[in-house]
RNA sequence: GGAGGGGUGUCCGAGUGGUUAAUGGAGCUGGGCUGUAAACCCAGUGGCGUAUGCCUACGGGGGUUCGAAUCCCUCCCCCUCCA
């Protein structure tokens, strides 16, 4: 029997959607380091969790031997895909295109072992896209498209279809452009293999046909599934804002937290796409989910694994310990340093203790203040409807005004707005 | 270039001179139930204010009027058809 290739283990994680060739694909995907690539689009400072299924499936690829090549997107993001989306885009700012390509990059490296026979290799398609002329692009490039075919594609189809939205031929060329990346990574990589979401699908077979029109090789594609949650919602947002990577922009914590909360329905899935447990693991996982959802044991391996891949395991305990401080006891029984370890990445503000120590501090304002409360009308809405809590307890007078014997160990004090939502306030 | 349609709150969408901070739905927030789940039920959902109230808001600007999202002028943007 042949060990399993990077197709079978995508496939049983559910990671697969479509590919070309499959023979083709596995004869090829045998090859020693041979190279795959995935293209990144630096659409804003930080990945998100929902980006993750391309990293993931690349990260597999290079666990099965392959020589992962990580695309930025810093020429193809000047133009903008339009695959996937039924508007326009707003071209963005050249300089926020490259401070977008760097941040993203640092957070890709630590997905992939950069070492070894198959280490990891960035690229920048600027590099390519900004040398281009414009001649090149018609003579070379251009005249091994059809319009005919460009114009069936699903990506521009739906907005040639669209009634409120057309596409402008900056974006109509868009695929253009990617199958030149495809070209270049196979002249410079003899790389013939490409990986992206569903949504691309179009780009990558139009790069697999430039190939054979231009070298006479034959190329390969694969798409991984949109994945969207039972509540048909994508994968990695909640409401509407996406989990960043960037720990500056959702704490490890707060990320721990959004996975705890999974779906039940969502947990095994997500257990197969986004970890690398073995398929036993994830049986076994999902035996016991399914005789004991409300131990929650799925959503506590995925959101262990996931935060540790992302943040690394010391981050991940923090958020672990966090969790159980928080939902365990009593906060009043905790010292400052318990207090401000626990919270380490909970927002917090600083005040003077004098703020307390005198007249007291109203809640409402504290609520504002601590950024848990959008106003102070809402503030009081959330106190009125019995959402505030100050320590783990419900403080339901909308007068009400905090003073020194509220705090929980000598100089902290924990703000809460609804089940989830944590804030500290330390006094110094 | 011509003709027509349209731009309303986070989104969709009603409203065509006054009791409209603006029907309804979705979303979101909080509460209840529970398992930090789902489903369901209840409430809230521009800001400031304890409050009578004040401010801001229906693409931008100007005007008519006691009073405008609603009428007029003008500018901007989007869509459809024709050229």
């Amino acid at each position: 029997m042949r060990m399993p290739d990077l197709i079978d283990e995508l496939s049983w994680r559910g990671l697969l959607n479509q590919c070309t060739d499959e023979e083709g694909l596995r004869t090829y995907l045998r090859e020693k380091g041979a190279p795959v690539y995935c293209g990144f689009d630096p659409t804003a400072s930080s990945l998100h969790l929902g980006n993750l299924v391309p990293i993931v499936a690349l990260a597999h690829a290079q666990r099965h031997g392959l020589t992962p090549i990580v695309l930025m997107g810093g020429g193809t993001g000047m133009i903008g895909d339009p695959s996937g989306r039924d508007s326009e885009r707003t071209l963005m700012e050249t300089d926020q295109i490259e401070a977008n390509v760097a941040a993203q990059q640092v957070q890709l490296r630590r997905f992939f072992a950069d070492h070894g026979d198959n280490a990891v290799i960035f690229r920048n398609n600027v590099q390519w896209i900004e040398a281009l002329t414009c001649v090149e692009l018609l003579r070379d490039v251009g005249k091994h498209f059809s319009v005919n075919a460009m114009i069936a594609k699903d990506s521009v189809k739906r907005r040639l279809d669209s009634r409120e939205q057309g596409i402008s031929y900056t974006e109509f060329s868009y695929m253009v452009l990617q199958a030149f990346d495809f070209l270049t990574l196979y002249e410079t990589h003899k790389c013939r293999f490409q990986l992206g979401g569903s949504d691309q699908w179009g780009n990558i077979t139009a790069g697999i046909d430039l190939l054979r029109r231009t070298h006479a090789v034959e190329a390969y594609g694969l798409t991984l599934p949109l994945l969207t949650t039972a509540t048909g919602e994508k994968f990695g947002k909640s409401a509407g804002n996406a989990i960043w990577l960037d720990a500056d922009m959702t704490s490890p914590f707060a990320m721990y937290q959004h996975l705890i909360r999974t779906d039940d329905r969502d947990a095994v899935r997500f257990l197969r796409y986004f970890t690398f447990l073995s398929q036993a693991e994830v049986e076994a996982l999902a035996g016991a989910h399914e005789a004991k959802p409300e131990a929650r044991e799925a959503q506590r391996v995925l959101a262990r694994e996931l935060t540790a891949w992302i943040h690394g395991p010391d981050e991940m305990s923090k958020a672990e310990r966090a969790t159980e401080a928080l939902y365990g006891g009593s906060l009043t029984e905790l010292s400052d340093a318990d207090l401000r370890e626990v919270f380490a990445d909970v927002p917090s503000v600083e005040m003077p203790l004098g703020h307390l120590t005198g007249e007291g501090l109203a809640l409402v304002d504290l609520l504002v203040e601590a950024g848990v409360a959008a106003s102070k009308s809402a503030a009081r809405r959330l106190i009125g409807s019995g959402g505030a809590y100050v320590n783990n307890e419900r403080v339901g007078d909308v007068a009400a005004v905090l003073g020194e014997q509220a705090l929980a160990g000598r100089r902290t004090l924990v703000l809460r707005s609804g089940k989830r939502d944590y804030a500290l306030v330390r006094f110094v």
